[in-house]
DNA sequence: TCAGCCAATGGGAACGTTCCCATACGGACT
DNA sequence: AGTCCGTATGGGAACGTTCCCATTGGCTGA
């Protein structure tokens, strides 16, 4: 440890070991076993000895490897994103590599400012969970050699990996627990899908259970802000159900959150309407008398999108991947029409199916 | 545009332009006035057919400033890091500057290695909400010149500024609320504070207000996953009240959940034991029949952490500068002995002295 | 015994920028 | 008319790395 002000170069440390500044980037660059132990020793010394660490500039401008891994997230607010974002940083540290992780804060601008930040750095992979109305910008940096993966999203354009839950599944599992649990007849709420490809894909699947017969369905695309809009189409669902039991699906967190206030407000008894929401939440056993989720295992999934990180900066061109996840029923109070009280019942984990499907397209 | 593979450099610019890359260079370091107007035009005309962008790497190496911005969080999961955060990405929006986050995660070894990542990067200043044991990584940076702002910690033989939450205002309010609605007993629950400040600063100010008399105060300090023990010391508390009224007051939002989920698993009426907390959460309003708390103004903390970022950057050296920030209170059912059911009832917000005090220390 | 090779090392040119210094030129002052 | 200065520009050396291409020396195999 040494205290001069401005960090040690690589060329101080070759001094001072008195060997070639190769020798020394070398040591630093993966290479060691070219280098006899001797060398090697007397490179730690020095290094040690006067603080060395090598300058990632430097190093990203002449073309070396970063090892670093780009993440652009839409919202950081949402506990979702939060909760992957968690799982690719774990991925990450265990293959040794740095995440910088970026929010564009759902802002078409920033998200673009953004994209260009981390593509300056010389990222090894991005991981894209925002808006993707960018596609042109995504593509290029697709086209550059970036190995990219998209989460939660997917965009016809762009040559890139996706990795997410089983939107299908999910809504499948939604739809038979809500039936089982006596419920006759289910609205299914969203916000615009637009933008966010699996909104669409779990609005669309719900749809298509709706055409094939048996089930009473119907669909809300609304803007979570609206809440005169939200209160009368609930209204009117409710009054609609007749003798069926009526249910409610949340399309993601946001929803859940948005509508358990309503009911709340609106003095609607959970479980009696029945609510069942995508995604796990902190407060959904806190809330009387709890809300029945699928949680995404998230760790999984964070996990697989930093595999195909790797996988593609080793094997560069291959056909785009897209991997999938089940996710897991957790049922609460809020879907069961018989009002028990749910005092000290715990809460019963029913369903596991984690399995994981691959696919290539 | 050109679709070249390798994005096009200031040479090529010049070349394009017919002009040096001097004055390419001094466009895009902010010294577009030194140019004449033709030359400004004959640059922006070659730069946009390029689709040119200054290559941060390149800059940094040199030693131009970066309008790059690192904060570290100790964890991303706690919602109160994610609101600091995202009011710090927003000062640095509208100042023009990149947020680069990093998340320890909790782990020393982690936080180490993140603070490496980012002092390499030439950061023009680090947002540090971290536990702060690595005060000597951070002494170092401070003193190479870095400008540093400690988030609701501080640091003593760390040379930076400090902002965060008045916690003896808070603490003050908390008890002035709790013994207006009629709680005679009172409990403090914090989290180790070994690690971070403002748990010790919370914590202590408890104890003066009990050392001065008229407050009959218990604290605990509890690790949070220690839930027997937590069970144990709850139920000891509730039966030594006697006479008095009983209330809880979380340290912080994580003490917050943890004691709702146990006291609801207990079978504890909430209001009937007072519960209040620091950090305001989601999901507050929604479980029965509210929480109390005192909500940090995040997006404030975050401003003012980037002004004095950006103050430091200026004019260097400054005795440290600490600034505070009141709680706003927002009381709901959780503090109301009388039990009235808060169906309908608005939340009322009821103080909210954000006024801003600095010191100078 | 000598060509040929491999393993270990070093020298120097990039990488794309910024910044110091030099140059050219026009106008104001003596 | 000549000196001086200020303004607009350009040339080239850094910045700290990596990587290509030597160079060395010991060892194998004909």
């Amino acid at each position: 440890m040494n205290d001069r002000r401005r960090p040690a170069t690589i060329l101080e440390v070759a001094r001072q070991a008195g060997v070639s500044k190769t020798s020394v980037s070398r040591y630093y660059s993966g290479e060691r076993e070219r280098l006899s132990g001797a060398m090697r020793e007397r490179i730690v010394a020095a290094a040690t000895a006067l603080g060395y660490q090598p300058n990632p500039m430097a190093r990203g401008l002449k073309g070396g490897p970063s090892g670093l891994v780009g993440m652009l997230v839409a919202d950081i607010r949402n506990p979702f994103s939060v909760a992957i974002m968690h799982g690719v940083e774990q991925a990450c540290r265990q293959a040794g590599l740095s995440l910088m992780v970026c929010n564009s804060d759902n802002d078409l601008e920033q998200e673009r400012q953004q994209l260009a930040l981390l593509s300056s750095y010389r990222i090894e992979g991005l991981v894209v969970n925002a808006t993707g109305r960018h596609s042109d910008a995504l593509a290029q940096l697709a086209d550059s050699g970036t190995p990219l993966v998209l989460l939660d999203r997917s965009l016809a354009d762009v040559h890139a990996d996706e990795v997410g839950l089983d939107n299908d599944a999910a809504i499948d599992m939604a739809i038979a627990h809500l039936r089982e649990q006596g419920y006759g007849r289910l609205l299914f709420i969203t916000e615009p899908p637009a933008q966010a490809s699996s909104r669409q894909a779990r609005l669309e699947r719900f749809n298509q259970r709706c055409r094939d017969g048996s089930l009473s369905g119907d669909t809300l695309v609304i803007e979570l802000g609206d809440r005169q809009r939200l209160d009368q189409a609930l209204a009117r669902f409710v009054d609609s159900a007749g003798d069926s039991r009526p249910a409610i699906l949340c399309a993601n967190g946001q929803v859940t959150l948005a509508l358990t206030r309503r009911m709340k407000a609106l003095g609607y008894l959970l479980g009696e309407i029945g609510l069942m929401g995508i995604d796990e939440l902190e407060w959904c056993d806190l809330t009387e008398p709890g809300i029945t989720t699928l949680a995404q295992p998230t760790g999984a999934i964070g996990q697989a999108a930093v595999d195909c990180l790797r996988a593609r900066a080793v094997g560069p061109r291959q056909a785009p991947q897209r991997a999938t996840f089940a996710p897991t029923l957790t049922a609460r109070g809020s879907t069961q029409p018989a009002a028990t009280p749910s005092a000290t019942a715990e809460p019963s984990s029913v369903s596991s199916s984690s399995s994981t499907s691959e696919t290539s397209s």
